[in-house]
DNA sequence: TCCGTCAACATTAACGTTAACGTTAATTTC
DNA sequence: GAAATTAACGTTAACGTTAATGTTGACGGA
């Protein structure tokens, strides 16, 4: 199964190596003639580049890392595809890992990567404990999703959404509507996107001479149905504001089956915007993020990092997030 | 930004480059002292194994390609996840490429691919026009998700879903629901993994007696919910079998707004079982398609594959699809 | 006519590994 | 105590490219 090399075709064509090679590159130094030649043989022969060994001389493979927690959330995969929009035209690939939000695998793929000489990496932290580790590498690095507290500047590239700015709009929106005792769903400081949503969701209630209510939810998936079920913290609550879509539609159902009236009883606003909100019956209110322009911005960024200039200041890029009112408010 | 290469901790313990290799890969005819010495000194320098270079040598990446058309539709992506449970823990990478639903940018893709010189492909195909083209490349191959015609045996392995029996199932359930008019939604013969579906359909309702009816959509997404708004295809409908649960959930919202009662004006079947499917209200009637397995299936069939025997022949695995029935039916 | 220029090639040396094969000295075997 | 074995290395040659540097011979200008 060994494949044809450039040697091969330079036997064939009767010149040398370097020749064939500059022929198929479009590189000068090639008669027209031969060029013809070389390129017929190839094609005869079947020829196809090896992009390893290319990758080994020029020092570069034209791929990038990629590093999610779990591409079958939506939120990550409509950044994906933003990456790959940009991408894929640059004639770049992706080397996707899922981390399963695990640390320790966030390190290995990190790893992994920098081991496939990746030309840069896109990486969505789970948390900053590692992030700092990462540099390392001296790689070209783009983080996703969230920005660090201002105690801890990043001297690296970054693009989130305006998750503060998102909170408050959708908070002071709930307030405007007459809601009073609005809850706060989803994970707690520990969630690196988490965090910044749940402060300005505090301050946004103490500003509004409201009592913050926190409650907790260990997973950030449709599994929030479970405990939405059961527990007994939605009781005194009009309104809640859930950390991303997937929680937000999980509680839906479960307070459909609780006999909770939406938005009546109690006023649901989702996070995210994913596809599908839309299209729910009641279709959700949510924050809408631009994921696909989260996506281009990060691999656009990271191109220009690549280019060279590794010595520019760190940018950070902040994404202004909707508010998109539906049925559930 | 050049990297610690064998040759400098070769040079630090003033060893051979070969003695650094060995003693790092944990071969024998090192003394375990001077393994731990390089050890030492390869942390300390910050090294980083380069696989490029020893893909190169040894004709193997440890890299799989995966070929799909939108990772952000959930049954890809899904599907995407059983892959890289059995992939990550087999210590490979997948390089992954969206298609857009584009016949030449699969094409583009599987090239990429094999320049790339990834160990195996995954590939859910558009549609059997190409794929034997892609045999030529003479690499480990698995195609996903759909089974050609009995007209045209593939020399390759496939995993699918038994589609046939999944649509069968589906309407015979309507059918004994006391449904007459049952419309199939979604892509014609154009579609790889329509055309077993829209078959399956037409044989069951001709084995019930009842006339198909089929309602052709464009798109497979969502926006199947513009389609249901305004069509008049459904004025003498009373069950409506899409191709998948976004189409179903589309027109959900759809009919929603129509005030078109589900399931007592019409019943609605999806196909897929996508996550969200159980969380909608009314939780969606679906054919469960077993997608994590469909993903676990076909990367441990690659990697079998990879491991030498080339010339076994091809197998294919139907995996039973199942009718979850819920409240739209 | 002689030198310089240039196009069209060939030659050689990388890139960072692994693997096959040598070499040495110590250890075992009978 | 000589031969055989073995552990612990070193040497060399790949892998398939690209890039820097040579080498021709033809051509043009003075």
């Amino acid at each position: 199964m060994s494949r044809v090399t450039l040697r091969d075709i330079a036997e064939r064509a009767s010149v040398s190596i370097n020749t064939v090679s500059r022929a198929l590159n479009d590189k000068s130094g090639v008669s027209e003639e031969t060029r013809k030649r070389i390129v017929e043989i190839a094609d005869e022969l079947g020829y196809m580049q090896n992009l390893v060994a290319k990758g080994l001389v020029t020092q570069s493979t034209n791929v990038i890392g990629v590093v999610v927690s779990d591409n079958v959330n939506p939120y990550f995969s409509e950044v994906i595809q933003g990456i790959s929009l940009v991408t894929q035209a640059r004639g770049l690939t992706q080397l996707l890992v899922n981390t399963w939000y695990s640390r320790s695998a966030e390190r290995e793929a990190v790893n992994l990567l920098v081991q496939h000489r990746v030309d840069g990496l896109i990486l969505f932290p789970i948390d900053w404990s590692q992030v700092d580790d990462y540099l390392r590498y001296r790689i070209p690095m783009v983080c996703v999703g969230a920005i660090p507290p201002c105690s801890e500047e990043k001297p690296m590239d970054m693009v989130a959404p305006d998750d503060f700015g998102g909170t408050t709009e959708a908070v002071e929106y709930l307030v405007r509507s007459g809601r009073k005792r609005i809850a706060y769903c989803g994970p707690g400081e520990e969630s690196i996107s988490g965090v910044h949503r749940l402060h300005g969701y505090e301050r946004a209630m103490k500003a509004a001479g409201l009592e913050p209510i926190f409650i907790r939810m260990e997973a950030i998936t449709f599994d929030a149905y479970r405990f939405g079920l059961t527990s007994s913290d939605f009781k005194d609550i009009d309104a809640v504001f859930a950390f991303n879509d997937m929680i937000a539609i999980g509680l839906l159902r479960a307070f459909g089956e609780r006999g909770i009236a939406v938005p009546e009883d109690i006023a649901l606003v989702g996070y995210d915007d994913i596809q599908l909100a839309r299209y729910l019956t009641p279709a959700l209110t949510t924050v809408r993020i631009p994921k696909e322009e989260l996506g281009r911005e990060a691999a656009s960024l990271l191109i220009q990092r690549m280019g060279g200039d590794f010595s520019q200041p760190s940018v950070t890029r902040l994404l202004p997030t909707e508010l998109i009112v539906r049925e559930t408010t």
